[in-house]
RNA sequence: GCCCCCAUCGGCUAGCGGCCUAGGCCACCGCCCUUUCACGGCGGCUACACGGGUUCGAAUCCCGUUGGGGGUACCA
């Protein structure tokens, strides 16, 4: 079954594209032949071998490279990929899995971009599930907007807090009951323990361990209590956290679609918190633990995650499940090449939403960011970006989020745009931003005026406001005209032409005023830009002709006499 | 400090050992078009971080160095 990616709301328009100007690329024969939905591949255990766990040998004394390759010759990126990169026969399921401690980023929404790319390019089931395990960090209203931010961008998700489905909840604070079966489970079997240490204990500790061979050694203190240690504790009345008991020795290794093989000692790992204090549970035990119960497939995350995959696939191994296959997203960077934040700018889905950005162009730009079909096409409907899509072109490397490309792209998908399209997202845009010139019936005229001018909705105020509004013109620019000597002139002649011609047409205007440039003997160039100041108010505008006849004779008249009266 | 990831033009990227005197897009700089701003067209600038290997041959494989990023939480 095929899904058709679509998009919701008003901003539905936004997909109406009227010519795609890629360059030739034609789809792999591979992927008009794959089967949307199974994958059969053989053999299953190759792909999901457990083994996965290797005694260590003198761990810290070999480089990352050795560890990489001990198993025979060296193993690269794309061996890993090749491997792993088929599926056994399977349906694909994705989370995005967001904590609602504020609005929708650009990084989160390209993780959750390649998650739906990745399941819709697979027919696979994507899900919406919310991480809300730290109460104290919540936002109120996050949740609404992040699904929000998901819906104008036409991500839609097949399970999620709304709309339910076969695993629910949701949302990870109605989950709690299952979280502490699963820890008195590993209780009761003896791989997680109750640590009693204290918050002051433990940073003291780690103080202190921070510059010994064996960093990780303070989270382990309570590993092995003596039955009277944990009755004294008890009997202090000190609240107990749960850790998980990490292997002393071994290595995980996990196996990363983008990022290949990558090993983590155990004694480097530490014990892991499961449970805090007052009981709740940590992203470390819920993360996995939801993962494995909603039957995730692919893990498809942000780098900052990288580091916390190797104790996740040891409790999910603990608790006899497979952990899923993993695919880290390098971070997407500000200018300065630091993780790209509000300090920025704009971070958030909806202030693109606001500055007049098409969801399909922010989620094109996005989709690039990282990822290529073919170094070459830039322009790809979401169509083409479903077939397209797969984890094995995704780049590794950080990416410097790039601000005047987007304003390009957008640009361009705006230029494609039909007439009453466009004339609808401009209005949906206006009233957003509750401008007085949203609802205005004559906004649909001023639409071939500005349409290859704007980057964005936001610019059109600033562009044409003035033809709909009758406002202050720009300082800078009367300033411009005051200070012109042909401007009396220029005004007077001008006034007296577009009142002499019979029709009011652009081409009548155009004639009148080039009439005035052999009456004065000046350039177009240097004729026409007092004309444009008093009709506009700017020195930048729509064209001159279009835009006087838009405004009529009576009105442009009157704007060229305030002018001249002004110089 | 320790662990992990990463490294091609200013930015996004193509490149999987010979097709590379390194291609495309954005930005920038010229020129053309032109009533401003854009759009469009043409042209230009500029990159394989460095040092060692492996190989007949390396941007591509290996090692190291340097640099950047992430993690090191009873945040996610």
């Amino acid at each position: 079954m095929r899904r058709t990616a679509r998009s919701s709301g008003r901003w539905a328009v936004g997909f109406q594209v009227r010519a795609l100007w890629t360059k030739t690329c034609t789809p792999s024969a591979s992927i008009a032949a794959a089967r949307p939905g199974t994958f059969c591949m053989p053999p299953a255990e190759e792909i999901w071998a457990p083994a996965i766990t290797v005694p260590a040998y003198g761990g810290h004394l070999r480089t990352r490279s050795q560890r990489r390759s001990e198993h025979g010759r060296p193993l690269l990126v794309r061996d890993v990929r090749a491997r792993i990169g088929t599926f056994p026969c399977m349906t694909v399921r994705v989370r995005f899995a967001p904590s609602p401690t504020g609005f929708l980023h650009v990084g989160g929404v390209r993780t959750a971009l390649y998650n739906w790319l990745f399941a819709r390019h697979h027919g696979g089931v994507t899900v919406l599930r919310i991480e809300d395990t730290d109460r104290e960090r919540e936002t109120a209203g996050a949740i609404e907007q992040i699904q929000r931010s998901l819906d104008w961008l036409g991500l839609d998700f097949d399970e999620s807090p709304r709309t339910g489905g076969p695993h629910s909840p949701y949302l990870q604070s109605e989950r709690a009951d299952r979280y502490q079966t699963a820890v008195d489970q590993l209780l009761e079997q003896g791989l997680a323990y109750r640590c009693y240490q204290t918050p002051e204990e433990l940073e003291a500790a780690r103080t202190a361990a921070r510059h010994t061979d064996d960093p990780a050694a303070p989270t382990r203190l309570h590993r092995d209590l003596t039955a009277e240690q944990i009755s004294r504790f008890e009997g202090e009345g000190r609240p107990a956290i749960i850790r998980f008991r990490t292997p002393l020795e071994g290595e995980t290794v996990v196996e990363d679609l983008v990022r290949g093989r990558i090993a983590f000692e155990h004694r480097l790992l530490g014990d892991t918190v499961l449970m805090r204090g007052g009981g709740d549970p940590t992203y470390q035990l819920a993360n996995p633990l939801d993962d494995m119960a909603m039957g995730i497939t692919h893990v498809i995350r942000g780098e900052d995650l990288l580091p916390s995959t190797p104790r996740q696939k040891l409790l999910i191994e603990a608790l006899g499940g497979t952990f899923p296959t993993t695919a880290h997203l390098s971070m997407i960077l500000g200018p300065d090449k630091k993780r790209l934040s509000k300090r920025h700018g704009a971070a958030s889905v909806e202030e693109f939403r606001d500055q007049g950005y098409l969801p399909h162009a922010l989620v094109n730009f996005l989709a690039l960011l990282g990822w290529s079909w073919d170094g070459a096409t830039e322009i790809m409907s979401l169509e083409e970006l479903v077939e397209r899509f797969s984890l094995e072109r995704v780049n590794s490397a950080p990416a410097v989020f790039d601000h005047q490309k987007l304003a390009w792209m957008n640009g361009a998908y705006l230029r494609e745009l039909e007439a009453g399209a466009y004339t609808t997202a401009l209005n949906a845009h206006l009233a957003d931003a509750d401008s007085p010139l949203a609802g205005n019936e004559r906004l649909g005229e001023l639409v071939p005026l500005v349409q290859e001018k704007l980057a964005a909705f936001g610019e059109f105020d600033a562009l044409a406001g003035s033809l709909l509004d009758e406002r202050e013109p720009d300082p800078t620019a009367w300033a411009k005209l005051q200070a012109d000597a042909q401007a009396p002139a220029v005004l007077d002649a001008a006034i007296t032409m577009l009142t002499a011609i019979s029709s009011f047409t652009p081409t009548a205007i155009e004639g009148a005023l080039r009439g005035i440039c052999d009456l004065l003997d000046l350039k177009p160039k240097h004729a026409f830009t007092p004309i444009r100041i008093a009709i506009t108010g700017s020195t930048v505008a729509p064209g001159l002709y279009e835009s006087i006849a838009f405004l009529g004779r009576e009105q442009a008249l009157a704007r060229l006499q305030r002018a001249r009266a002004a110089v």
